[in-house]
DNA sequence: AGCACGCCGACT
DNA sequence: GTCGGCGTGCTC
């Protein structure tokens, strides 16, 4: 009988597979592609993904090793994901193990078997006697029996804490003979064909428009731009596909964007449908988490929401994916498997012959290139649902005005006007802290980061100074660390700030901070919510926090302070982020009666783009960003990648990225590559930052094909360069921020 | 990446 | 005398 060889892809950096003999007691049908198998790996065990079986390998034998365990009966990973993965490892140039890795819940990644744990349930025993003398002196457990006798169905272990019981008293009541406890496995709930909770809304025109175009196809792959404004009914859209979907009893896959929308799109997904949800978001804990993974792939969930990572779930019945929000940028991944789930969502939909639906009010100029081009087909929702009137854009020129602590005094006037009226104030200001700099008045000093190149922001209510870059934390100096005066200013305002002055002057207006800052304790974030949605006048000041997921009806002037980061960037993609941010904080503002007004507090008020932002919209802004990307050769008119490098002393990181740019050139002439240029290497825009040094070199070429035939041997190259050891570095295929 | 081995500087 | 810094080599 010939040996059987195990290829593994094993979750280290390498980016090759590693080749074990089978285990001789194993039959050989057990090694399925997509099994785990426990292999010896240098002086340590590892947990890896079988690619394939061979029965040939090119190393030598006394460097092979037995395989030490298989954890999986039946592949773990089902074809198509695999194949995914496989494509997300060639196109992102990153190792297949660690793809995997990125793709598999934690708890799997670790071995953990791939199975539902039983569900442990707790019930009171009938009949209930609460004069019982056994519960005379113990109020708390009495406490608990009378909760749990409310609930017939019993309650689940993990949900006791919930309803304020502690497993002590249920162990305790257990003992007395007064509870019982039973398993339960979440394939036995009984599989109901999903159905509606609650009737649908009406579709207008738009929608209906819309839904019927993909409805017309739902059975092949398309990917819809559906590009609604703020509160045109996107949502509802989903919805009616979804309901679609699993009327043909299939899955849906839907992803949201990395803020908390989880809690708050399970709702309105739940009260719609009775259908098995599953959520897989940050604050899912890792149990959960898999639990929710296991009933995806044996299709005992219908609906599957989540983030970025949630892409790579497995459905037994996938019918329709959709991306909400499509232009944020959460869906790419800034380390490691640096892709972009959105991206990896239309070659999902191909391989799986389903639709894909983009939803957002701001599309990217990526998508929005697509659809111009016919890749996409393009819906769009300009109505308000309800009939709401767009808010009033304002462009606010303040180049002769002087700003108080970023407030100018027009504004000040219009935030008074407005709580006059009974009406509340969103103040938009992208940065954290009090000031982004403590100077001395004497000499000059700035507050400066010993560890970056940047500033130290005032953080006034901690009395501290942070590096907003690498966290690095100082007490604020009394005297000048320079020329020892006492005359230390904040320079610029942070939220922190704004929120001082604002309740100053408006003393008698609630002022709310909603920034990283504020809403660090888990629950202040709904406090502030409802004080918010009691509908009182109040003034909510913040960061992007504000600017997605929540609606606040009675707000009725947006201002936003500092729309000029966008205008004159380094970051080529600064103008499409400003513009985004601008609109999704302004739809954050009025609906029915008050159409509301966002006005735009700038240095740079008669910028093109400012003006045809506030004047013809975000589509129309688009258009003209989308001709400058055309001249100027940006994507999407091209495609990047980007080679970052990283080190302790300034000349390793330019020393590799020198080696990467002549292994790269003499490629270029070898495989009579054609349109791909080299940009650099030069230092990153912030070079120096939590003590290391960093450049990079851009890969740019106006063919992805041939960007992709350098990117391989490249990194293949790389990976074996003396001076890479020195240095830390990465690829970043489509990158979204040049640094 | 991890992890070990190996060879030179400032500490008990 | 050792503890520990990071250079270098290797992982089937």
């Amino acid at each position: 009988m010939t040996e059987r060889y195990l290829r593994i892809a094993l979750p280290s950096p390498l980016r090759r597979l590693f080749d074990y003999r089978a285990p001789a007691q194993i039959p050989e049908s057990a090694w399925q592609p997509g099994v785990r198998v426990r292999v010896p790996f240098g002086r340590r065990e590892m947990i890896g993904i079988l690619v394939e079986t061979a029965t040939t390998t090119n190393v030598p034998t006394d460097k092979l090793k037995d395989a030490l365990e298989l954890l999986d009966s039946q592949p773990l990973l089902p074809d198509d994901i695999m194949r995914l993965c496989l494509w997300a490892a060639q196109y992102y140039q990153h190792s297949l193990g660690d793809t995997f890795s990125w793709a598999l819940p934690t708890l799997l990644r670790q071995g953990e078997p791939a199975e539902a744990r039983q569900k442990k349930i707790w019930q009171a025993k009938r009949p209930l006697n609460l004069e019982d003398s056994l519960l005379i002196r113990a109020p708390r457990q009495l406490a608990a029996i009378k909760v749990l006798a409310q609930h017939s169905q019993g309650i689940a272990h993990e949900r006791l804490e919930q309803f304020g019981i502690s497993k002590d008293s249920v162990t305790a009541l257990l003992k007395k003979g007064l509870v019982t406890q039973h398993l339960l496995q979440l394939q036995d709930t009984p599989h109901k064909t999903p159905s509606l909770a609650q009737p649908e809304l009406p579709l207008n025109d738009e929608q209906q428009a819309a839904f019927n175009a993909i409805h017309a196809n739902q059975k092949t792959f398309k990917t819809y731009l559906l590009a609604g404004i703020t509160g045109s009914g996107k949502t509802e859209v989903y919805l009616q596909l979804i309901r679609e979907t699993l009327a043909a009893g299939q899955q849906v896959l839907v992803l949201i964007p990395e803020i908390n929308l989880g809690p708050q799109t399970l709702e309105r997904f739940t009260k719609r449908f009775n259908a098995r949800i599953a959520l897989l978001h940050s604050h899912v804990n890792d149990r959960e988490r898999l639990e929710a993974w296991l009933a995806a792939r044996s299709g005992h969930a219908d609906i599957i929401i989540g983030t970025r990572s949630a892409l790579f779930t497995p459905l037994q019945q996938l019918g329709l994916i959709i991306i909400d929000e499509e232009h944020d940028s959460s869906y790419k991944q800034q380390e490691g498997l640096r892709y972009h789930a959105r991206d990896l969502a239309l070659v999902r939909a191909r391989a799986a012959n389903v639709p894909v639906v983009l939803g957002s009010a701001t599309p990217s100029l990526e998508s929005l290139h697509n659809a111009h081009s016919g890749r996409f087909a393009l819906l769009r929702l300009n109505k308000r649902a309800g009939g709401a009137i767009q808010p009033k854009f304002i462009r606010l020129d303040v180049r002769s005005l002087p700003l108080d602590s970023g407030i100018s005094a027009p504004l000040q006037k219009e935030i008074r006007k407005t709580l006059e009226a009974g009406q509340q104030v969103l103040v938009f200001l992208n940065r954290r802290g009090f000031a982004p700099v403590l100077m001395c008045n004497d000499c000059g000093w700035m507050s400066q980061c010993s560890q970056c190149d940047a500033r130290l922001t005032l953080h006034q209510r901690y009395n501290e100074l942070r590096c907003h870059h690498c966290g690095h934390v100082e007490i604020r100096p009394h005297h000048c660390p320079s020329c020892n005066k006492i005359d230390l200013r904040p320079v610029g305002a942070g939220t922190e700030r704004a929120e001082e002055r604002l309740q100053i002057l408006f003393p008698n207006t609630p002022v709310l901070r909603i920034d990283r800052d504020s809403t660090a304790r888990k629950g202040s974030m709904d406090a502030l919510l409802g004080t918010i949605n009691s509908g009182d006048p109040c003034i909510m000041i913040g960061t992007q926090m504000l600017a997605k997921g929540h609606h606040f009806p009675r707000v009725t002037l947006v201002a936003i302070l500092n729309a000029d980061g966008g205008l004159f960037s380094a970051d080529f993609r600064a103008g499409e982020k400003m513009a985004q941010l601008i609109v999704q904080v302004a739809g954050r503002a009025g609906r029915a009666g008050d159409p509301g007004r966002v006005i735009i507090q700038s240095e740079l008020a008669d910028h093109p783009l400012l003006v045809q932002l506030s004047e013809q919209g975000y589509f129309a802004f688009a258009e003209q960003a989308l001709n400058e990307r055309c001249s100027t050769g940006l994507p999407p008119f091209s495609h990047l990648a980007l080679l970052r490098a990283d080190a302790l002393k300034p000349e390793l990181a330019d020393m590799f990225l020198e080696d990467a740019y002549s292994i790269a050139e003499q490629l270029l002439q070898q495989l009579k590559i054609e349109g791909v240029e080299l940009l650099g290497p030069v230092s990153s825009p912030m070079e120096r930052r939590a003590g290391r040094y960093r450049a990079q070199l851009l890969l740019q070429a106006n063919n992805r094909a041939q960007l992709h035939r350098l990117l391989t041997p490249l990194c293949s190259n790389l990976e074996v360069l003396p001076s890479a050891r020195q240095s830390r570095w990465s690829i970043d295929v489509d990158p979204i921020d040049l640094f």
